[in-house]
DNA sequence: CTGTTAGCGCATTCAA
DNA sequence: TTGAATGCGCTAACAG
């Protein structure tokens, strides 16, 4: 391996005007730091991240937690974070989060990562408390279900989204809506679940309406099992889903069971993946901004770790319904 | 921050005891381990990884070179990546692969990854001296276009996998076919494309077929936006798809022109991902086995990393055909 | 079994 | 404008 020592030598300069070159003072003379710079080329050298992160305290390393990136919603949001992080230089790790893992992220994590960023686990306080103590912010993209106040998260404005949905369904008739969610009160789709009941109770006052919950464990199989095992058909006329994958399961489960979609029961997802406009038929959604909660809630991680004092507001998206078959066109 | 200092000053050792005892040597006295392992629990003490990095050389880090995260069956195999590298310890951070960030990311990766998964891309001869001078072991799931015949790749037997797919629509009448890739030649779908050809070639000994060439770039939209803009149907009976994405755009095209699957042209994919079986029709498919993919490259990766002597063969994956009604049932 | 010590490659203060 | 020297936190001889 070729250091800075080597370049010093190379190029009949101290080891300090190597890394004032590397580091763009502007002190040095023009000579001398062409100088340098032909030396690095002639011989090949490369920084050494490591050496300069232990001085700096810096990694320009961000980890990003995911729940099951085989979710095409969770990929990409990862795209965009990695575009956004790339911008300033940073690189992402992913780390599934496993419930039983969060102890051993800790240990993995701190000192490594300059910053966190949450896909809407719930963490335990006392995690918070340790990345804090550590300064290794964290922001979330999608709100928690159970999280500190001060944690700055990204996400759709749920109630308002639900609202206009409801809204919607209630005016072509439906009166018993069913609501999809995970069945666990830690994930993040639990928040939406209580969104989804308070637009209910609003949409309600001016109209009886009622809201059955169904726990589709936030993935295709699990929507789908649940459904294909029902004793009989829920008794609802719509299905609304915490998110697509759910969805499609449901669509999928309602198609073996021989349950017309949308006469029979219609059914809607949440965040506009690429497969709700494939399936049969295709699946009216909530159009999760992603690339703008991904942007948002890195700008915001960025100015905590950079210091900045003024931080970006919290953000509340919005998420325009698409009409699509599944609810009838 | 707490340093090993505190710890040894706390349990009232040395330093190097305390590395010692972190490090799991196994002559520190059971007291004297006690005593440390108390004292770091008080102080909440967190080895400092970066320093024990620069130290070791030794990052525990590894990079994986996406293309485009957002399709499913590259996120699935980041996956079981992940999955894999966790076991042992190691963290992946990904990298879109764009062409003109080769340079950057040498840059980036040298002296902070341990190793490099590459996902079929065709690097420079150039990038892989670089890594290679360096000590950091490359290897690919996928085989890319063009890599030096040194790099392991896990990838399905493709020749092997359409020679069958080809027998079976041969058998069932099918003449013409074309063959949708991605049109850009470093591309790994352009292997694949060597195959089918080499396939066809190899079926239509026994009885002429002929093969069609078309680009979809890889992705649905590129698909969907050729066949619906194609001047007329294309003079093929079945289009085999390099990957799924352009299988689905495929579909979507021939439902927006009213070209019947499979009766007037029947598609299959090459990977089965989950969004085949909810297509309308559901898309037959090639079953290409990710997880096998992604543990056989991390384990000649790990093989390499850890300088041991017996690497893993090279392997040549199989992938099943799953019918479904897009070629007819 | 435990302590002392010399770097790993780099950024930076202080002198020159 | 440049050089010498210090230390970031840790591992691993080496010495006791």
């Amino acid at each position: 391996m070729v250091t800075r020592n080597d370049v010093a030598r190379h190029a009949g300069v101290s080891v300090a005007v190597v890394s004032y070159v590397l580091n763009n003072k502007s002190f040095v003379k023009e000579a001398t730091r062409r100088k340098v710079l032909q030396s690095m080329e002639e011989l090949g050298y490369q920084p050494n991240h490591t050496a300069r992160s232990l001085k700096t305290k810096k990694n320009y390393q961000l980890a990003v937690l995911t729940n099951y990136i085989g979710n095409p919603f969770e990929a990409g949001i990862l795209l965009h974070l990695e575009e956004a992080a790339s911008r300033f230089g940073y690189m992402i790790t992913y780390q599934t989060c496993r419930p039983g893992r969060e102890e051993e992220m800790k240990s993995l994590l701190a000192g490594r990562v300059d910053g966190i960023i949450l896909l809407g686990q719930s963490l335990k306080e006392e995690t918070h408390d340790f990345f804090g103590k550590r300064d290794i912010p964290l922001v979330s993209v999608m709100r928690p279900a159970a999280a500190p106040p001060s944690l700055f998260c990204a996400d759709v404005d749920w109630t308002a989204a639900y609202t206009s949905l409801i809204r919607l369904l209630a005016a072509e008739g439906h009166r018993r809506i069913a609501f999809m969610t995970h069945g666990n009160p830690l994930d993040t789709l639990a928040h939406r679940m209580d969104c989804f009941r308070q637009a209910m109770a609003a949409a309600g006052s001016a109209q009886p309406l009622d809201c059955m919950e169904l726990h589709g464990e936030g993935r295709y199989e699990g929507a789908y099992k649940l459904l294909t095992e029902f004793p009989g058909q829920p008794e609802v006329t719509a299905i609304v889903c915490a998110n697509d994958l759910m969805a499609i399961g449901t669509v999928a489960a309602c198609r073996q069971r021989g349950w017309n979609v949308p006469s029979g029961i219609a059914v809607a997802g949440s965040e506009n993946i690429l497969m709700t406009v494939e399936t049969h038929p295709p699946i009216a959604v909530l159009d999760y901004p992603r690339q703008q909660a991904a942007y948002s809630a890195f700008e915001h991680l960025l100015a905590r770790m950079t210091g900045s004092s003024a931080l970006p507001e919290p953000v509340s998206l919005n998420a325009p319904f698409i009409r699509r078959e599944s609810i009838g066109l």
